[in-house]
DNA sequence: GTAGATGATGCGGGTTCCCGCAAGACGCGC
DNA sequence: GCGCGTCTTGCGGGAACCCGCATCATCTAC
């Protein structure tokens, strides 16, 4: 078995170089990567088939790394090893999944035993290994009980991005009185109206910015999300 | 000598404590803190002079530290170790040192060498020691040439945070007018009009929002900056 | 098949934003 | 004092945003 190691932090790759060594001992080969782009390319070369991938790179973040290696590769099986559950990263994680893929999501922040546990059941098992509280989010994100439906985030990104209305409904076929109602939805969802209006008639937020910081300071978007939408962006501007 | 290390991640603690002693013999005790909250107060209880600080950790970020700690103690000497050099850091960073402080400013990223000469230069000598990335950034931050002044930041932290223009006016002491202007002059150093305006008339941005986005992917905003001002927001909220 | 829920759309109008134009205010050099 | 640049302020208007009200299509439940 070839393991591959897609991680910046110089400390957490030996770490984790250690960790991989430990519990899988039929794991013959490990190779290491710094950053999403090298880590396409050993996953490439190698056809690796274990991968254990950082989020939050500098080069080329971790989702963006994924998505190539399993548009390539589907089978490939490749546990998450993050800092963060951020609803951002969870989503982002959850959109690029292939149907029937084994992966993990494990915090950084876990003990030795559970990383060499999800090592051992995601590489070996083919079984899916998602930390509790990172299920946590992914619950919130997916049931509709005090989370947000794909529309609403996919509003949510394009406010962010900075589009008028107009663009929006161009971008995502709709009437302009749409794009409006689904702001509205977005609005009552994060709560924008709270200390919107105090007694005093003034003294607002603007409520399409107010949501975008809100929405952040939620982590429900963080810089990778946005640095990913705002490529997207970019590719659709291109064909309209 | 003591020294305090505060910094989440366990394996970059142990990694600084075994700098720390060896680049510092003198130094007969080393306390850890892996939180801001703990770090301010073992600061206080140890009357210690000497402090590693990371940036960026969860429950109270490396800023907010060392400002309640300069505060309690404007001698104490702060060397910062981050990641990243994001101008929002940086800013932030400078806008506490206390005058005539010694600190430092040094990138994970650096050599062993350079953070024990680093150690050594802030811890002993007193000196200021400043990473040449770092000091990049806040040269371009200080200086007019494609910087941003004080007040262009103060405004684009007021839209970021959802305030409207006239909160934005009464909170600086401005007519709405002269936020307009402010507005003006941030979109236009942001160059948010560039792709904003194509041969069609349409497909537009939202000025607004946009420069918030720009600013967040050129890292002159990031979430611990927003996350500051939406406390000192807070702040203002209560007294107004 | 009928009723109710959900979502898309149009209309109208009140508010906010964006900004050109022009008149003062302040500082700086000479 | 005079001129010049920078900053502030007021006015006005066109565009964009926010949203209540009403209509229509689709879908689900029974």
């Amino acid at each position: 078995m070839k393991v591959l190691i897609v991680e910046d932090d110089p400390l957490h790759r030996s770490y984790l170089h250690e960790a991989v060594s430990a519990a899988l001992p039929e794991c013959e080969t490990v190779i290491e990567a710094e950053n999403g782009t090298m880590g396409e390319k050993l996953a490439r070369d190698h056809r690796s088939a274990h991968v254990v991938m950082d989020l939050q790179m500098n080069n080329r973040n971790g989702i963006e790394a994924a998505r190539t290696i399993w548009k390539e590769r589907p089978d490939t099986r490749i546990l998450f090893w993050s800092n963060y559950s951020d609803e951002a990263y969870v989503r982002g994680v959850s959109r690029i999944v292939p149907d029937g893929a084994a992966y993990g999501y494990v915090l950084k922040s876990a003990s030795d035993e559970r990383l060499k546990l999800a090592l051992r059941s995601i590489f070996v098992e083919a079984q899916c290994v998602i930390d509790r509280e990172v299920r946590g989010m992914q619950q919130k994100s997916l049931g509709q009980t005090r989370g947000f439906s794909d529309t609403e985030y996919e509003i949510l990104i394009d406010i962010a991005l900075g589009l008028t209305d107009r663009a929006i409904a161009r971008r995502r076929n709709l009437s302009l009185r749409s794009v409006q109602n689904r702001l509205q939805q977005l609005y009552e969802k994060l709560d924008v109206y709270q200390t919107a209006s105090d007694d005093h008639e003034d003294s607002r937020f603007n409520l399409r910015a107010r949501a975008v910081t809100i929405a952040m300071l939620r982590k429900l978007l963080n810089y990778s999300a946005l640095e990913r939408a705002e490529s997207e962006l970019a590719e659709w501007l291109k064909v309209v």
